[in-house]
DNA sequence: CCCAAAATGCATGGTTCACCGGCTTGGATT
DNA sequence: AATCCAAGCCGGTGAACCATGCATTTTGGG
């Protein structure tokens, strides 16, 4: 039987892309979604038996790192892997501690990501052979690194404020109450003692949490 | 014999999903780069004759639409398609005044691009389809858009505005009435086609007006 | 296991500001 | 002379932003 695979990445071209090799390299392409909640909903609704999930971890609406902990909770046999351009030191630590089973740069070769899915679907961990050897070092010494102390979902509605979505838009897309993405607005702003949209954008771009 | 592309993007796990779907299509990739460099050196080093060159946008070393130009100069027989997550008018304008042919958004599928190619070799020029009708528009009418079709004081405000100031701090440090600094403000956002603080603050950022 | 601390959700009420449309003027281009 | 447009101005609506308070759930440490 072969692996399963859920493939999630906002460009449709690339996903598409990285489909046709996946599925020459004889995986099977089981589920695609263009952003995170769209894996969310994958795995809850249509209920996806998927062994691996390959999640690119700048998705609009909901992030990688995010979808990755959802789909934990909903799935917990399905194995994450992360795929990223960065190699943004303080996101790999939060990855595996979101319980993330691999962590993939994009310039790497296809067959890293092929590695990857064995790896992990042996139970195994695997990260991109030029990731920070002190980033692994931190993580195995359990030194914390500095992160912002965000909730995710003040991170989820940090993104949505740097997407462009008014609060009404975040609330609606979140599910909650307009005052209830308000408050979770102004908490972001408090900790991280910013006081205006432009801050948070800029912050959120720093963060790679969205693109320019 | 078979269309012959070079393929130019700088996450090689891409750029195989892309050639395995390429070559899937009928096409025959006949040159990879992982930079505009590397895509200059292809067409005078080794004097590629390849009918398409497909280029990321943003690539280190040199960006698609530098490399785009290098290759009109060394190959006019090659049609160049720009690959871009972006969809910013002033890309686009920029890329076609380089003589790109086409113009294909990562966030389309993958038959977009396969159109555009062969759009492109009927001696074509193909956009996305998303991309802003009044760019378009523009292009056919041969109406010349600046390259930036801000004023300088629009600029100042736009500037000041992705630092994070507020209209009336603007209008403080312009030395004009808050009123005025707010009609800049709104000019800007028409001119872009942009309509909340977010888009700007990454707009700015875009353009090198700011930094993240 | 239990407690404290966060996180999450919702709400009231208030001030300021972003954003929109429309309008005038003076200088430059055509 | 006619047109274009940068620059300036006004009023109004709704959204952003702030302070607070309160209930429930999750979570991490002891």
């Amino acid at each position: 039987m072969p692996i399963r695979v859920v493939l999630a990445d906002n460009h449709e071209l690339v996903r598409q892309g990285l489909k046709t090799l996946l599925e020459r390299e004889g995986f099977q392409v089981d589920g695609e979604a263009s952003d995170g909640q769209e894996v969310v909903r994958l795995f809850s609704n249509s209920n996806s038996r998927a062994d691996v999930a390959i999640l690119d971890i700048s998705m609009p609406i909901l992030n990688g790192i995010d979808a990755a902990r959802e789909v934990q909770k909903l799935s917990p046999k399905t194995k994450t892997i992360l795929l990223t351009r960065h190699d943004e030191d303080q996101y790999v630590t939060e990855a595996l501690r979101a319980g993330v089973k691999g962590y993939v740069l994009k310039h790497q070769a296809a067959n890293d990501l092929v590695h990857a899915i064995h790896q992990v679907c042996r139970g195994g961990v695997y990260l991109s052979p030029s990731i920070s050897r002190a980033v692994v070092e931190a993580y195995l010494s359990k030194t914390e690194l500095p992160s912002d102390r965000l909730s995710s979902r003040e991170r989820q509605v940090l993104q949505l404020v740097g997407e462009g979505k008014s609060t009404k838009e975040v609330a609606a897309l979140l599910g909650i109450s307009v005052k209830t993405a308000e408050s979770h607005r102004s908490r972001v702003m408090q900790k991280l003692d910013i006081h205006e949209t432009a801050s948070l954008v800029r912050y959120a771009i720093r963060r790679g949490l969205i693109q320019a």
